[in-house]
DNA sequence: GTTCTAGTGAACGGCTGCGTCTACTATATC
DNA sequence: GATATAGTAGACGCAGCCGTTCACTAGAAC
Protein backbone atom coordinates (compact mmCIF):
# COMPACT_ATOMS: atom_id res chain seq x y z
CA UNK A 1 0.00 0.00 0.00
CA UNK A 2 2.84 2.14 0.84
CA UNK A 3 4.39 1.43 -3.23
CA UNK A 4 0.95 3.07 -4.14
CA UNK A 5 0.32 6.36 -1.95
CA UNK A 6 0.55 9.09 -3.92
CA UNK A 7 2.88 11.03 -1.19
CA UNK A 8 5.15 8.10 -0.24
CA UNK A 9 8.39 10.71 -0.41
CA UNK A 10 9.24 12.27 2.55
CA UNK A 11 7.39 15.42 2.55
CA UNK A 12 9.99 18.19 3.55
CA UNK A 13 7.00 21.18 2.83
CA UNK A 14 4.23 20.90 5.78
CA UNK A 15 1.13 20.95 3.57
CA UNK A 16 -2.04 22.69 5.99
CA UNK A 17 -5.42 23.32 6.20
CA UNK A 18 -7.09 22.62 3.05
CA UNK A 19 -4.46 20.98 1.32
CA UNK A 20 -3.77 18.39 3.72
CA UNK A 21 -7.19 17.64 3.86
CA UNK A 22 -7.75 16.84 0.08
CA UNK A 23 -4.38 14.43 0.19
CA UNK A 24 -6.13 12.26 3.16
CA UNK A 25 -9.35 12.08 1.86
CA UNK A 26 -7.49 11.32 -1.92
CA UNK A 27 -6.04 8.57 -0.53
CA UNK A 28 -9.03 7.25 1.56
CA UNK A 29 -10.71 7.05 -1.75
CA UNK A 30 -7.94 5.25 -3.20
CA UNK A 31 -7.68 2.57 -1.05
CA UNK A 32 -11.74 2.22 -0.94
CA UNK A 33 -11.62 1.75 -4.43
CA UNK A 34 -9.03 -0.49 -4.36
CA UNK A 35 -9.00 -2.50 -1.10
CA UNK A 36 -12.68 -2.12 -0.34
CA UNK A 37 -14.60 -0.51 2.86
CA UNK A 38 -13.60 -3.42 4.82
CA UNK A 39 -10.18 -3.52 4.95
CA UNK A 40 -9.29 0.50 4.80
CA UNK A 41 -7.92 1.79 8.24
CA UNK A 42 -6.99 5.06 9.93
CA UNK A 43 -3.60 3.96 9.90
CA UNK A 44 -3.78 3.26 6.56
CA UNK A 45 -5.06 6.13 5.01
CA UNK A 46 -2.74 8.29 7.33
CA UNK A 47 0.63 6.29 5.65
CA UNK A 48 -1.07 6.91 1.93
CA UNK A 49 -1.53 10.72 2.69
CA UNK A 50 2.24 10.86 4.59
CA UNK A 51 0.66 12.28 7.37
CA UNK A 52 0.12 10.74 10.94
CA UNK A 53 -2.80 9.43 12.68
CA UNK A 54 -3.48 12.40 14.80
CA UNK A 55 -3.70 14.83 12.02
CA UNK A 56 -6.87 12.59 10.67
CA UNK A 57 -8.63 12.42 14.18
CA UNK A 58 -8.26 16.31 14.37
CA UNK A 59 -10.73 16.41 11.79
CA UNK A 60 -12.71 13.11 11.87
CA UNK A 61 -14.24 11.07 15.00
CA UNK A 62 -13.67 7.60 12.97
CA UNK A 63 -13.66 5.49 9.94
CA UNK A 64 -17.32 6.18 9.00
CA UNK A 65 -17.36 10.32 9.44
CA UNK A 66 -13.79 9.87 7.05
CA UNK A 67 -15.40 7.73 4.67
CA UNK A 68 -18.57 9.58 4.76
CA UNK A 69 -16.83 12.61 3.51
CA UNK A 70 -14.78 10.87 1.00
CA UNK A 71 -18.11 9.26 -0.62
CA UNK A 72 -19.93 13.24 0.18
CA UNK A 73 -16.57 14.44 -2.39
CA UNK A 74 -16.77 11.77 -4.97
CA UNK A 75 -20.41 10.66 -5.46
CA UNK A 76 -22.33 12.29 -8.32
CA UNK A 77 -25.34 13.80 -7.77
CA UNK A 78 -28.44 12.94 -10.22
CA UNK A 79 -29.19 16.76 -9.51
CA UNK A 80 -26.32 17.71 -12.03
CA UNK A 81 -27.79 15.34 -14.39
CA UNK A 82 -28.80 16.87 -18.16
CA UNK A 83 -31.89 15.04 -18.81
CA UNK A 84 -33.17 15.23 -22.37
CA UNK A 85 -36.95 14.69 -22.59
CA UNK A 86 -36.69 11.18 -24.30
CA UNK A 87 -37.63 8.20 -22.45
CA UNK A 88 -34.42 5.84 -23.47
CA UNK A 89 -32.10 8.53 -22.95
CA UNK A 90 -32.93 9.56 -19.85
CA UNK A 91 -32.94 6.43 -18.23
CA UNK A 92 -29.34 5.67 -19.56
CA UNK A 93 -28.40 9.06 -18.06
CA UNK A 94 -30.16 8.09 -14.63
CA UNK A 95 -28.89 4.25 -14.55
CA UNK A 96 -25.25 5.11 -15.55
CA UNK A 97 -25.19 7.82 -12.99
CA UNK A 98 -25.77 5.01 -10.33
CA UNK A 99 -23.09 2.62 -11.99
CA UNK A 100 -20.27 5.44 -12.00
CA UNK A 101 -21.37 6.03 -8.28
CA UNK A 102 -20.45 2.40 -8.16
CA UNK A 103 -17.53 2.64 -9.86
CA UNK A 104 -16.27 5.20 -8.05
CA UNK A 105 -16.24 3.48 -5.05
CA UNK A 106 -15.57 -0.05 -5.67
CA UNK A 107 -19.26 -0.87 -4.32
CA UNK A 108 -17.78 0.76 -1.19
CA UNK A 109 -21.06 2.22 -0.65
CA UNK A 110 -22.89 -0.76 -0.30
CA UNK A 111 -20.84 -2.25 2.00
CA UNK A 112 -21.26 0.83 4.48
CA UNK A 113 -25.11 0.54 3.99
CA UNK A 114 -25.35 -2.93 5.39
CA UNK A 115 -22.49 -2.63 7.79
CA UNK A 116 -24.29 0.31 9.36
CA UNK A 117 -27.72 -1.87 8.99
CA UNK A 118 -30.43 -0.31 7.25
CA UNK A 119 -32.85 1.64 8.71
CA UNK A 120 -29.69 2.85 10.85
CA UNK A 121 -30.15 6.43 9.83
CA UNK A 122 -26.30 6.77 9.72
CA UNK A 123 -24.43 9.40 8.20
CA UNK A 124 -23.23 7.04 5.76
CA UNK A 125 -26.71 5.77 5.00
CA UNK A 126 -27.79 9.54 4.59
CA UNK A 127 -24.90 10.03 2.17
CA UNK A 128 -25.09 7.32 -0.01
CA UNK A 129 -29.21 6.75 0.30
CA UNK A 130 -30.51 10.21 0.16
CA UNK A 131 -27.70 11.59 -2.09
CA UNK A 132 -27.72 8.71 -5.13
CA UNK A 133 -30.72 6.51 -4.77
CA UNK A 134 -33.68 8.27 -3.69
CA UNK A 135 -32.82 11.14 -6.35
CA UNK A 136 -32.34 8.57 -8.57
CA UNK A 137 -35.46 7.05 -8.19
CA UNK A 138 -37.03 9.95 -7.96
CA UNK A 139 -35.98 10.81 -11.54
CA UNK A 140 -36.75 8.08 -12.63
CA UNK A 141 -40.22 8.20 -11.51
CA UNK A 142 -39.95 11.76 -13.17
CA UNK A 143 -39.30 10.35 -16.24
CA UNK A 144 -42.02 7.91 -16.46
CA UNK A 145 -44.40 10.53 -15.55
CA UNK A 146 -43.47 12.74 -18.29
CA UNK A 147 -43.80 9.75 -20.41
CA UNK A 148 -47.10 8.79 -18.98
CA UNK A 149 -48.58 11.98 -19.68
CA UNK A 150 -46.93 12.25 -23.84
CA UNK A 151 -48.31 8.25 -24.01
CA UNK A 152 -45.20 6.88 -24.89
CA UNK A 153 -45.22 5.28 -21.45
CA UNK A 154 -48.19 2.85 -20.02
CA UNK A 155 -50.44 4.63 -17.80
CA UNK A 156 -49.96 3.40 -13.91
CA UNK A 157 -45.93 2.20 -14.15
CA UNK A 158 -45.11 5.37 -12.82
CA UNK A 159 -44.54 3.58 -9.30
CA UNK A 160 -41.89 3.10 -6.62
CA UNK A 161 -41.51 -0.32 -7.16
CA UNK A 162 -40.86 -0.62 -11.34
CA UNK A 163 -38.82 2.94 -10.49
CA UNK A 164 -36.67 0.33 -8.92
CA UNK A 165 -35.92 -2.13 -11.15
CA UNK A 166 -32.90 -0.22 -13.02
CA UNK A 167 -31.04 -0.04 -10.03
CA UNK A 168 -32.24 -3.47 -8.52
CA UNK A 169 -30.92 -4.65 -11.55
CA UNK A 170 -27.06 -2.91 -11.39
CA UNK A 171 -27.06 -3.50 -7.76
CA UNK A 172 -27.29 -7.25 -8.09
CA UNK A 173 -24.82 -7.53 -10.87
CA UNK A 174 -22.44 -5.21 -8.14
CA UNK A 175 -23.07 -8.07 -5.90
CA UNK A 176 -23.19 -11.27 -7.75
CA UNK A 177 -20.58 -10.68 -10.32
CA UNK A 178 -18.57 -7.05 -9.81
CA UNK A 179 -18.23 -3.69 -9.64
CA UNK A 180 -17.49 -3.38 -12.61
CA UNK A 181 -20.97 -2.94 -14.77
CA UNK A 182 -20.15 -2.64 -18.74
CA UNK A 183 -21.58 0.31 -20.15
CA UNK A 184 -23.22 -2.74 -22.79
CA UNK A 185 -25.12 -4.22 -19.51
CA UNK A 186 -26.69 -0.91 -18.74
CA UNK A 187 -27.55 -0.56 -22.26
CA UNK A 188 -29.67 -3.99 -22.61
CA UNK A 189 -31.79 -3.61 -18.98
CA UNK A 190 -32.41 -0.26 -20.07
CA UNK A 191 -33.61 -1.81 -23.88
CA UNK A 192 -35.17 -5.35 -22.73
CA UNK A 193 -35.82 -4.50 -19.30
CA UNK A 194 -36.74 -1.14 -18.91
CA UNK A 195 -38.73 -0.03 -22.42
CA UNK A 196 -40.61 -3.21 -22.64
CA UNK A 197 -41.71 -3.46 -19.66
CA UNK A 198 -43.08 0.72 -19.61
CA UNK A 199 -44.08 1.32 -23.05
CA UNK A 200 -47.64 1.71 -23.89
CA UNK B 1 -23.23 -12.53 22.98
CA UNK B 2 -22.96 -15.49 25.91
CA UNK B 3 -26.53 -14.17 27.02
CA UNK B 4 -27.90 -15.60 24.14
CA UNK B 5 -25.55 -18.59 24.31
CA UNK B 6 -27.99 -21.80 23.12
CA UNK B 7 -25.85 -23.62 25.42
CA UNK B 8 -24.22 -20.94 27.98
CA UNK B 9 -24.71 -23.05 31.23
CA UNK B 10 -21.72 -25.64 32.22
CA UNK B 11 -21.84 -28.51 30.29
CA UNK B 12 -21.10 -31.06 32.24
CA UNK B 13 -21.02 -34.48 29.82
CA UNK B 14 -19.20 -33.63 26.57
CA UNK B 15 -20.59 -33.86 23.62
CA UNK B 16 -18.22 -35.62 20.75
CA UNK B 17 -18.72 -35.94 17.07
CA UNK B 18 -21.68 -35.49 15.28
CA UNK B 19 -23.51 -33.71 18.11
CA UNK B 20 -20.43 -30.90 19.19
CA UNK B 21 -20.26 -30.23 15.69
CA UNK B 22 -24.27 -29.54 14.99
CA UNK B 23 -24.00 -27.36 18.12
CA UNK B 24 -21.18 -25.28 16.63
CA UNK B 25 -22.88 -25.31 13.47
CA UNK B 26 -25.99 -23.81 15.13
CA UNK B 27 -24.07 -21.83 17.18
CA UNK B 28 -22.63 -20.06 13.92
CA UNK B 29 -25.93 -19.95 12.43
CA UNK B 30 -27.19 -17.77 14.98
CA UNK B 31 -24.36 -15.49 15.06
CA UNK B 32 -24.47 -15.06 11.48
CA UNK B 33 -28.54 -14.51 11.58
CA UNK B 34 -27.51 -11.83 14.57
CA UNK B 35 -24.42 -10.22 14.10
CA UNK B 36 -23.84 -10.80 10.67
CA UNK B 37 -20.83 -12.20 8.79
CA UNK B 38 -18.13 -9.43 9.54
CA UNK B 39 -19.05 -9.79 13.64
CA UNK B 40 -18.16 -13.59 13.27
CA UNK B 41 -15.46 -15.17 14.76
CA UNK B 42 -13.72 -17.97 15.75
CA UNK B 43 -13.51 -17.23 19.45
CA UNK B 44 -17.19 -16.15 19.22
CA UNK B 45 -18.48 -19.16 18.12
CA UNK B 46 -16.62 -21.61 20.02
CA UNK B 47 -18.06 -19.36 23.25
CA UNK B 48 -21.44 -19.53 21.87
CA UNK B 49 -21.71 -23.33 21.36
CA UNK B 50 -19.99 -24.02 24.93
CA UNK B 51 -16.45 -25.21 23.52
CA UNK B 52 -12.97 -24.15 22.73
CA UNK B 53 -11.55 -23.50 19.58
CA UNK B 54 -9.73 -26.30 19.19
CA UNK B 55 -12.75 -28.21 18.71
CA UNK B 56 -13.45 -25.59 15.67
CA UNK B 57 -10.00 -25.94 14.25
CA UNK B 58 -10.06 -29.59 14.51
CA UNK B 59 -12.55 -29.65 11.62
CA UNK B 60 -12.60 -26.80 10.21
CA UNK B 61 -9.43 -24.82 8.68
CA UNK B 62 -10.91 -21.10 9.26
CA UNK B 63 -13.45 -18.61 9.64
CA UNK B 64 -14.59 -18.84 5.75
CA UNK B 65 -14.78 -22.56 5.70
CA UNK B 66 -16.54 -22.85 8.90
CA UNK B 67 -18.83 -20.53 7.45
CA UNK B 68 -19.18 -22.39 4.09
CA UNK B 69 -20.16 -25.46 6.27
CA UNK B 70 -23.06 -23.38 8.22
CA UNK B 71 -24.73 -21.73 4.78
CA UNK B 72 -24.14 -25.26 3.15
CA UNK B 73 -26.35 -27.26 5.73
CA UNK B 74 -29.01 -23.96 5.76
CA UNK B 75 -29.58 -22.92 2.30
CA UNK B 76 -32.94 -24.22 1.13
CA UNK B 77 -32.23 -25.90 -2.45
CA UNK B 78 -34.67 -24.73 -5.68
CA UNK B 79 -33.59 -28.39 -6.42
CA UNK B 80 -36.51 -29.15 -3.67
CA UNK B 81 -39.13 -26.72 -4.73
CA UNK B 82 -42.77 -28.06 -5.83
CA UNK B 83 -43.18 -26.23 -9.42
CA UNK B 84 -47.02 -26.61 -10.53
CA UNK B 85 -47.04 -25.54 -13.88
CA UNK B 86 -48.51 -22.09 -13.63
CA UNK B 87 -46.26 -19.50 -14.59
CA UNK B 88 -47.53 -17.12 -11.86
CA UNK B 89 -47.40 -19.89 -8.97
CA UNK B 90 -43.91 -21.45 -10.07
CA UNK B 91 -42.22 -17.69 -10.26
CA UNK B 92 -43.86 -17.04 -6.17
CA UNK B 93 -41.89 -20.31 -5.12
CA UNK B 94 -38.58 -19.82 -6.70
CA UNK B 95 -38.85 -15.84 -5.32
CA UNK B 96 -39.30 -17.26 -2.08
CA UNK B 97 -36.90 -19.82 -2.02
CA UNK B 98 -34.94 -16.67 -2.77
CA UNK B 99 -35.86 -14.79 -0.21
CA UNK B 100 -35.89 -17.46 2.60
CA UNK B 101 -32.16 -18.23 1.34
CA UNK B 102 -31.29 -14.52 2.40
CA UNK B 103 -33.10 -14.58 5.39
CA UNK B 104 -31.90 -17.73 6.85
CA UNK B 105 -28.49 -16.04 6.74
CA UNK B 106 -29.42 -12.20 8.06
CA UNK B 107 -27.61 -11.94 4.16
CA UNK B 108 -24.77 -13.30 5.01
CA UNK B 109 -24.53 -15.46 1.77
CA UNK B 110 -24.08 -11.76 0.14
CA UNK B 111 -21.65 -10.20 2.36
CA UNK B 112 -19.19 -13.32 2.03
CA UNK B 113 -19.73 -13.15 -1.50
CA UNK B 114 -18.70 -9.54 -1.70
CA UNK B 115 -15.83 -10.32 1.10
CA UNK B 116 -14.50 -12.97 -1.17
CA UNK B 117 -14.59 -10.81 -4.36
CA UNK B 118 -16.62 -11.93 -7.29
CA UNK B 119 -15.41 -14.12 -9.17
CA UNK B 120 -12.56 -15.27 -6.79
CA UNK B 121 -14.52 -18.85 -6.81
CA UNK B 122 -13.69 -19.09 -3.35
CA UNK B 123 -15.55 -21.99 -1.43
CA UNK B 124 -18.42 -19.84 -0.63
CA UNK B 125 -18.88 -18.26 -3.57
CA UNK B 126 -19.41 -22.17 -4.88
CA UNK B 127 -21.98 -22.21 -1.98
CA UNK B 128 -23.54 -19.18 -2.17
CA UNK B 129 -23.95 -19.33 -6.50
CA UNK B 130 -24.22 -22.47 -7.36
CA UNK B 131 -26.73 -23.96 -4.66
CA UNK B 132 -29.32 -20.83 -4.78
CA UNK B 133 -28.82 -17.81 -7.42
CA UNK B 134 -28.04 -20.06 -10.75
CA UNK B 135 -30.16 -22.87 -10.01
CA UNK B 136 -33.09 -20.14 -9.51
CA UNK B 137 -31.84 -18.60 -12.65
CA UNK B 138 -32.51 -21.93 -14.50
CA UNK B 139 -35.98 -22.54 -13.08
CA UNK B 140 -37.01 -19.16 -13.87
CA UNK B 141 -35.71 -19.90 -17.47
CA UNK B 142 -36.80 -23.12 -17.61
CA UNK B 143 -41.01 -21.52 -16.01
CA UNK B 144 -40.45 -18.78 -19.32
CA UNK B 145 -39.48 -21.45 -21.86
CA UNK B 146 -42.56 -23.24 -20.69
CA UNK B 147 -44.77 -20.45 -20.60
CA UNK B 148 -43.53 -19.72 -24.02
CA UNK B 149 -44.45 -22.80 -25.26
CA UNK B 150 -47.67 -22.54 -23.84
CA UNK B 151 -48.22 -19.55 -25.08
CA UNK B 152 -48.70 -17.17 -22.01
CA UNK B 153 -45.43 -15.71 -21.74
CA UNK B 154 -44.11 -13.71 -24.26
CA UNK B 155 -41.63 -14.82 -27.02
CA UNK B 156 -37.85 -13.88 -26.39
CA UNK B 157 -38.15 -13.13 -22.91
CA UNK B 158 -36.40 -16.49 -21.83
CA UNK B 159 -32.81 -14.65 -21.24
CA UNK B 160 -31.03 -14.24 -18.25
CA UNK B 161 -30.86 -11.27 -17.97
CA UNK B 162 -34.99 -10.84 -17.48
CA UNK B 163 -34.37 -13.91 -15.29
CA UNK B 164 -32.17 -11.68 -12.84
CA UNK B 165 -34.80 -9.24 -12.77
CA UNK B 166 -37.04 -10.84 -10.13
CA UNK B 167 -33.53 -11.83 -7.75
CA UNK B 168 -32.25 -8.14 -8.70
CA UNK B 169 -35.32 -6.87 -7.23
CA UNK B 170 -34.56 -9.35 -3.98
CA UNK B 171 -31.62 -8.24 -3.59
CA UNK B 172 -31.60 -4.16 -3.84
CA UNK B 173 -34.08 -4.80 -1.03
CA UNK B 174 -31.93 -6.78 1.28
CA UNK B 175 -29.26 -4.30 0.43
CA UNK B 176 -31.13 -0.85 0.61
CA UNK B 177 -34.00 -1.78 3.53
CA UNK B 178 -32.90 -4.99 5.08
CA UNK B 179 -33.49 -8.76 4.92
CA UNK B 180 -36.57 -8.80 6.33
CA UNK B 181 -38.13 -8.99 2.45
CA UNK B 182 -42.19 -8.97 3.40
CA UNK B 183 -43.86 -11.53 1.60
CA UNK B 184 -46.27 -8.65 0.00
CA UNK B 185 -43.03 -7.63 -1.52
CA UNK B 186 -42.07 -10.32 -3.51
CA UNK B 187 -46.17 -11.09 -4.49
CA UNK B 188 -45.65 -7.21 -5.86
CA UNK B 189 -42.48 -7.72 -7.53
CA UNK B 190 -44.01 -11.01 -9.61
CA UNK B 191 -47.46 -9.17 -10.27
CA UNK B 192 -46.50 -5.55 -11.32
CA UNK B 193 -42.79 -6.06 -12.93
CA UNK B 194 -42.41 -9.77 -14.06
CA UNK B 195 -46.04 -10.64 -15.16
CA UNK B 196 -46.56 -6.90 -16.92
CA UNK B 197 -42.66 -7.97 -18.56
CA UNK B 198 -43.14 -11.15 -19.48
CA UNK B 199 -46.94 -11.93 -20.39
CA UNK B 200 -47.58 -12.77 -24.46
C1' DG C 1 -10.58 -52.36 34.03
C1' DT C 2 -7.47 -50.54 30.30
C1' DT C 3 -6.46 -47.91 26.32
C1' DC C 4 -7.22 -44.48 23.09
C1' DT C 5 -9.33 -40.44 21.31
C1' DA C 6 -11.30 -36.23 21.23
C1' DG C 7 -13.02 -32.52 24.20
C1' DT C 8 -12.03 -28.85 27.77
C1' DG C 9 -10.04 -24.82 29.56
C1' DA C 10 -6.55 -22.06 29.63
C1' DA C 11 -2.54 -19.94 28.19
C1' DC C 12 0.60 -18.29 24.85
C1' DG C 13 2.95 -15.34 21.27
C1' DG C 14 1.98 -12.68 17.60
C1' DC C 15 -0.36 -9.38 14.93
C1' DT C 16 -3.36 -5.55 13.82
C1' DG C 17 -5.61 -1.47 14.67
C1' DC C 18 -7.55 1.93 17.66
C1' DG C 19 -7.39 6.31 20.00
C1' DT C 20 -4.47 9.16 22.63
C1' DC C 21 -0.48 11.63 23.97
C1' DT C 22 4.03 14.03 23.66
C1' DA C 23 8.05 16.68 22.14
C1' DC C 24 9.43 19.00 18.46
C1' DT C 25 8.80 22.19 14.69
C1' DA C 26 7.11 24.21 10.17
C1' DT C 27 4.44 27.86 9.01
C1' DA C 28 1.01 31.55 9.14
C1' DT C 29 0.08 35.75 11.34
C1' DC C 30 1.06 39.80 13.70
C1' DG D 1 11.40 38.62 15.47
C1' DA D 2 7.68 36.67 18.54
C1' DT D 3 3.60 34.04 19.01
C1' DA D 4 0.18 30.66 18.12
C1' DT D 5 -1.38 26.86 15.66
C1' DA D 6 -1.42 22.77 13.42
C1' DG D 7 1.50 19.13 11.48
C1' DT D 8 5.04 15.38 12.25
C1' DA D 9 6.83 11.25 14.02
C1' DG D 10 6.82 8.22 17.26
C1' DA D 11 5.36 5.88 21.21
C1' DC D 12 1.98 4.02 24.26
C1' DG D 13 -1.67 1.03 26.45
C1' DC D 14 -5.41 -1.44 25.24
C1' DA D 15 -8.51 -4.63 23.03
C1' DG D 16 -9.53 -8.12 20.00
C1' DC D 17 -8.59 -12.00 17.44
C1' DC D 18 -5.89 -15.60 15.40
C1' DG D 19 -3.82 -20.11 15.44
C1' DT D 20 -1.35 -23.14 18.32
C1' DT D 21 -0.09 -25.76 22.31
C1' DC D 22 -0.54 -28.15 26.67
C1' DA D 23 -2.21 -30.76 30.76
C1' DC D 24 -6.03 -32.94 32.10
C1' DT D 25 -9.94 -35.89 31.46
C1' DA D 26 -14.65 -37.55 29.83
C1' DG D 27 -16.20 -41.10 27.35
C1' DA D 28 -16.12 -44.69 23.64
C1' DA D 29 -14.35 -49.02 22.49
C1' DC D 30 -12.30 -53.18 23.64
Amino acid sequence: MAQSSPVAAPVRSRRRGEALEQAILEAAHQILREDGYSKLTMEGVAAAAGTGKAALYRRWADKDTLVTAVLQSVLPSPQQLRLTGDVREDLLLIMCCIRNAIGLTNGAAFDIVRHEGPGSGGLVHKAVGQRVLDPCRREILAVLTRGIAEGSVRPGTATPLIADVGPGMIIQHVVVVGTDVPEPFVVSVVDEVLLPLIRA
